[in-house]
DNA sequence: AAAAGCGGGATGCTTC
DNA sequence: TGAAGCATCCCGCTTT
């Protein structure tokens, strides 16, 4: 489907224009820019299907995860290209004044490995966030499920042949880096937004959950409209293989370090 | 009591 | 063609 192959940065980019530069990021629980119209993104989609090009960039030499980060300026528009070898490379339309610093001090690449590359397995474990990822700790309870991980040695078994392993073929995007594409996607805060990001703690917005099980729905192709309650029990399978956690909380769940890991891209070892 | 959220079995789809 | 992995459907239970 060219519509999922588009990925989020068409998204990013549109859902930006739709709130606006100037939405309102307080550092708070996001509750403005509500107004994701998904009808105007699926317009936008359809109209670029057509002419939008991955982001792919074959010249430069894959890092050992098996991407490549290019940030510079257009325009006055900070595009990060992750140029990701698999099935989709975004580009990263942000703000050329960034209003949340989570997004500005992070350094984090919006990136996963390719599917095509297994390189998860050589993740080294156990994992450490960067310095300077944990910047929102928002809650004031993120604490209190801090240590709220199942046992990791329940999941080892299946954790060392997680799911992005080496494929010959096109792989589908998985749900849950459809949420972190949406976790990094600064106009999407008012749908998902990062509880404890160094804990890979993140948090669904009650008001707009819809709305991203919709745009989840719609990156699948799916006929019938995707809801939060479908979305939640993907997640809910996620559990099982340890890939993301249900955390004790409301609308929150947790990714799994090793698979936040994998999400964010192994920059130190680069 | 009602709504929202969660848990899990069953089933369908895709890929290998 | 069958197996495996994953997503989706659906229903009941729990929590708020």
């Amino acid at each position: 489907m060219l519509v999922s192959s588009l990925g989020v940065s068409q998204m990013a980019y549109v859902t930006g224009r739709l709130c606006g530069d100037r939405v309102a990021w307080s550092g708070g629980a996001p509750s403005s820019c509500s107004e994701v119209d998904l009808e105007v993104i699926e317009e936008y989609l359809q109209e670029h299907s057509q002419e939008v090009q991955p982001v792919h960039k074959p010249a430069s030499p894959p890092t050992s995860m098996g991407q490549q980060m290019n940030i510079h300026c257009h325009h006055g528009i900070r595009i990060i290209e992750n140029s990701w070898s698999g099935q989709h490379p975004y580009e990263w339309h942000c703000g050329s004044h960034t209003p949340n610093e989570e997004y500005e001090d992070r350094t984090l690449p919006p990136a996963w490995t390719s599917p095509h590359d297994n390189h998860w397995d050589h993740i080294p474990y156990p994992y450490k966030a960067p310095a300077n990822f944990d910047s929102d700790s928002q809650s004031s309870s993120s604490q209190d499920y801090q240590d709220l991980s199942s046992p990791a040695s329940e999941r080892e078994g299946r954790r060392d042949s997680l799911p992005l392993a080496p494929l010959s073929g096109k792989r589908k995007e998985r749900l849950f880096q459809f949420l972190f594409e949406m976790l990094q996607t600064p106009s999407m805060r008012s749908c998902i937004w990062w509880v404890q990001s160094s804990a890979g703690t993140f948090q669904f917005s009650s008001q707009n959950k819809e709305r991203l099980a919709q745009l989840w729905g719609r990156r699948k192709g799916n006929r019938k409209p995707m809801t939060y309650q479908k979305m939640a029990r993907a997640l809910r399978n996620y559990s099982r293989t340890g890939e993301i956690q249900k955390v004790k909380r409301k609308l929150t769940y947790r990714f799994d370090e090793k698979t936040l890991r994998g999400l964010q891209g192994d920059s130190n070892a680069v």
